[in-house]
DNA sequence: CAAGCCTCCTGCTTGC
DNA sequence: TGCAAGCAGGAGGCTT
């Protein structure tokens, strides 16, 4: 599932590729992945056919290049399981398809193509809003549908105090805090199961539990499983996620936590749990990571 | 107003 | 063997 370092891997791939880019064509396959657009698809594909794109940001899991020019940007949202992939023009074979733009760059012509099995990811054309947080900044300009989006733990402004302060002032397992994508973005079940091991937490533990040391503990496990994964190309299961070129990343293999449940603790050797929380599953051991 | 549940969606896995 | 239920989860809307 893309969270920060596999859409962070999308956006290094779609770097040379959009910066500069002249869209030529825009087609629209399957109009339920223009969910968060305004408009319908003639209106997406009029707001970019003609236009020349910027080098791609990304803020958590959200990733847009700005329209040079306007006041607007392509966003998109990977969601579950979309991909945005560098292909040779016209090329077919893409089984879930769902929009293609073809490019006319410095570095040459290309496809980029949005690929989503689940259709829960989206691209749109959204207005980009000030959201400079800090006195005298500036050009820190955002999609309207980011703006309520934290900075992540990789963004040179990301506030540590105020995301410990943020962090210790909720009242929810401490789980739900680091997926919470308005107090800190860009982490998911994967990281946020990795980070707590890490971290030596139980997921359920409450947030507001914590002492101030911990959580600044916790955030430099989540940075620093964020930054190995980053290294190593991402976390991909059954090629569900890969780079814009449509290769595997192999965190995988480093997982601690993720997935590993019936399966010795890396650290202890105790045999790891997989839990119902939240509609979703948690991997932790359950002799190092008490809840207390 | 914060917290937590539900829904969107498809394909693979599980169970009868 | 075949079909259906179960499961996976990011984000936003809705309820409590």
């Amino acid at each position: 599932m893309p969270e920060l370092p596999e859409v962070e891997v999308v956006r290094l791939g779609l770097d040379p590729v959009l910066t500069d880019a002249f869209v030529r064509a825009v087609e629209v396959v399957d109009e339920r992945s223009l969910k968060r657009h305004e408009g319908d698809s003639a209106d997406f594909a009029a707001r970019l056919e003609g236009a020349v794109l910027e080098a791609p940001r990304r803020r958590g899991k959200f990733l847009w290049a700005p329209v040079a020019g306007r006041d607007e940007a392509l966003v998109g949202h990977l969601g579950m399981s979309g991909q945005l992939l560098v292909r040779d023009p016209g090329a077919a074979g893409d089984r879930h398809l769902r929009v293609r733009l073809t490019l006319e760059g410095p570095r040459g012509r290309y496809d980029v193509v949005f690929v989503d099995q689940r259709v829960f990811g989206s691209l749109a054309v959204d207005g980009l809003v000030d959201a400079s947080d800090a006195p005298g900044e500036r050009d820190e300009r955002v999609p309207s549908q980011v703006v309520h989006i934290a900075r992540d733990p990789l963004d040179a402004r990301f506030d540590d105090d105020a995301f410990v302060a943020g962090l210790r002032r909720r009242r929810s397992p401490v789980k739900s805090a680091l997926l919470d994508q308005t107090l800190v973005s860009g982490v998911g079940n994967i990281y946020a199961d990795e980070a707590l091991w890490r971290a030596r937490l139980h997921h359920a533990r409450g947030a507001d539990s914590l002492r101030p040391s911990k959580a600044r503990e916790l955030l430099a496990h989540v940075r620093d499983v964020f930054a190995q994964a980053l290294v190593e190309g991402g976390t991909s299961f059954d090629a569900q996620y890969v780079n814009v070129n449509g290769q595997a990343g192999y965190f995988a293999h480093s997982l601690n936590a993720y997935g590993r449940h019936g399966e010795p603790c890396p650290r202890c050797g105790a045999l790891m749990v997989r839990e119902a929380f939240q509609n979703r599953g948690s991997h932790f051991c359950p002799r190092c990571q008490r809840r207390r």
